[in-house]
DNA sequence: TATTGTTATACTCTATAACTATA
DNA sequence: TATAGTTATAGAGTATAACAATA
């Protein structure tokens, strides 16, 4: 329980941990989004964001950046990238001439669409290692843990 | 549900994944993971070497890394500093020149205790948002999760 | 003055390749 | 030949600071 793992190696402070085992988790579905994401050509980051417009058209891009918790200045090279693949577009905001409103372009929308299924049914594999209910459980207590960080 | 959050965006396609929400849950616990660890200046990664020298001494360099799955050469600079804190030593092998047994100095053990139990009780934080038993359950489901990986 | 997008820059983490000394 | 530790280097990813245009 609290010693040997894969290897004969003793993981004792880690295992027991509910933080390591939080992320060692996470790796594996992350191994599947960053595998689906891989196969259509772009990254877990591009795709957030591309999530992130598809809800929210028109959005500038200091706004998804906050959204996203990452700096702006990262904002410019991934939706240059996202531009010449033609999924986003910048279109001059009219009311404020400094930013820029973003949208999915139809076939990125299509694209979005595409890879969220493809995600979706990479994370369904992991479905059969959960009884019947344990997913909602699951998903409820991880809402509890993140909304705990909010509290203090 | 699938909608709004903090601020206003609608998270929809990463909301409902169960991937984001672990991760999202994974961030609360290495918040306190790497507060814990940088009140005594080193980081999480360095605490986990630390931890697997702990319960495994005498391992050499390449073992560690293979424990921990990041490259050898990842090694030099992190043994180099956890060194220069005296709280690890390097022993030369003898049977094999070319290798290094690594030990905790006394320091390193009090240092690694010390650190632990900080860590622990700020994880005990979180446990108020758990009911009887769910944290149990929780570390079951988890390690089913890391279990599939390996099962393919 | 403050903010948006941008650029330049730096820092961390990690991986790859090549070297040396051993095996 | 293969492996352990090392070094140099390069690639992500992300953060800070400064600038021009605009608010």
């Amino acid at each position: 329980m609290n010693s040997d793992d894969r290897n004969g190696i003793d993981y004792s402070m880690l295992q027991s941990r509910l933080g390591y085992k939080l992320r060692r988790a996470q790796l594996v579905y992350f191994d599947v989004f960053f595998e689906a994401c891989a196969q259509e050509g772009i990254t877990p980051g591009l795709f957030s964001i591309l999530a992130i417009i598809y809800h929210n058209p028109g959005l500038t891009q200091s706004a998804v950046s906050a959204a996203l918790d990452v700096d702006r200045s990262a904002m410019v090279a991934a939706i240059d990238k996202l531009e010449s693949m033609e999924v986003v577009e910048r279109r001059k905001s009219k009311n404020d001439r400094r930013s820029y409103a973003l949208y999915l372009t139809s076939k990125g929308k299509t694209f979005t669409e595409r890879l969220n299924r493809k995600v979706v049914a990479g994370e369904e594999g992991f479905d059969t290692f959960m009884k019947e209910g344990e997913r909602e459980w699951l998903l409820d207590i991880l809402d509890r843990i993140i909304a705990a960080r909010q509290n203090k």
